[in-house]
DNA sequence: GTGGGAACTATACGGCGTGAAGTTTTCCCA
DNA sequence: TGGGAAAACTTCACGCCGTATAGTTCCCAC
């Protein structure tokens, strides 16, 4: 009842207002865009000075790099959530579930895939480690289940067509923190499978960001059929029947 | 020798003085990115004051449209020109050509990249008609080259493979204004094939843009190979001979 | 009840896009 | 050849931004 105890009242406003603070910077993205994640736009909002801001994160771009790993996880989670509830599902089906979840939560929130993928903020640059680069390698592992679902499901045939384009890949070609994650889940995954894991991630992210960036749109008036077909398509070339 | 005659010395130092603001606006995007495309930061590399480029540009973001033409033209004629170079190679040998030509302009500048297809500059919004819409085009039919080289090029059933996924597509599917370069061009390709072109375009710039975004590099040491693997895997799709 | 530290404000600096007004230069025509 | 219009450019101003510094207020532990 009275919370965890080692947390004074102190503590407790503090963890509030920094909430606040990125909650705030979040319902500006939404309704400006990127750009409007400003100091001084949050603080008018909350009814404070600019300044106090900084009580709370060191920087500006501090404070992007954590609504980046906030908006970056909430992504990682929805994408999970697809996958784990279609977890009766063919492999196919299965495949196709995460790709929409994928889509629709970027046309969803399509400020927050600019901040996660795209140029975020004016002089922003991202720092070296933190939270975001955990979310990648979350969403990153689960395409390599897609992929080890695909190495599953498929005839051996299939799979070699899913993969035939993977030969001479080795696991010093990809970065150890990933492999850390990725080859326990699924040991029977080679290092061309998860290229392909990348191979998918690039078909997928390539025509979603046309779209959220309103290039797909100027050439074709139904992207959802396009990428339909192109989910028909990627299952077919995995030898996964749908 | 007299030049022009129809252009008086007016015209013309204007004319020039356009240009250097466009060369100077360029030459501190490759050093800055696309942030330091400012109004103030050109005028003091020119000598001038912010003011005066008003007298060419009614505002920023018309400086920055005009950029974005000339940058997305400059990639299309670099296309283009990789296309027309692989005139006398087979069909996989051009898509590859293609799309390493694609990747190399994208790599060689990350910035022009970032320019065309990303957020540019802090609340720039694309205008509707312009130069940059028909440079989009010119690479959209350049893809459709690909798709038409393609059909052309496979077996009846390697086509259909790649195909395969395109059922259901109509012409109006697809902008007018596309199909107005497109469909004389290549009076042999269906509205499938169209499909399958802005797919591959799908394809080619998911991999380029995580990569040039830094979101691939993190994951993989090789994206180069990755990129050979994912060109392998597309010609044999098209059920190309390599 | 008092000292210390955390939270916050006030003020300031330089940089940004942009508008209004004023000044200089250039060109054209009477 | 001179005068007036127009173009090119500067100056000043406004409000926005991130951020540094210094000062103020208030809560909590001793």
């Amino acid at each position: 009842m009275a919370g965890t105890p080692s947390t004074g009242r102190r503590e407790r406003l503090r963890i509030e207002t920094t909430a606040e603070i990125k909650c705030t910077a979040l319902e500006l993205m939404r309704s400006g865009g990127p750009d409007a994640i400003t100091l001084r736009a949050i603080a008018r909002e909350m009814g404070m000075t600019a300044n106090a801001i900084y009580g709370y994160f060191a920087t500006r771009d501090d404070l992007v790099t954590a609504l980046v790993a906030d908006v970056y996880t909430a992504l990682a989670d929805a994408l999970d959530a697809a996958w784990a509830a279609s977890a009766q599902d063919a492999p196919a089906r299965r495949i196709q579930a995460w790709a929409h979840a994928f889509r629709g939560w970027a046309l969803a929130n399509p400020e927050g895939f600019r901040l996660i993928y795209g140029d975020p903020v004016p002089g922003y640059r991202a720092p070296e480690g933190g939270a975001a680069p955990d979310a990648a390698r979350r969403v990153c592992v689960g395409i390599a289940a897609l992929a080890d679902t695909a190495w599953d499901g498929a005839a051996g045939a299939g799979a070699g067509a899913g993969a035939g384009a993977g030969d001479g890949f080795g696991w010093e070609d990809f970065d150890p923190g990933l492999l850390d994650k990725v080859r326990p889940a699924f040991p029977a995954l080679p290092p061309a499978g998860v290229a392909l894991a990348l191979r998918i991630w690039g078909h997928l992210h390539g025509l979603v960001v046309l779209e959220v960036y309103g290039h797909l749109r100027a050439q074709t008036s139904a992207p959802d059929k396009l990428f339909r077909a192109e989910l028909t398509q990627l299952t077919r070339s995995l030898g996964l029947q749908d």
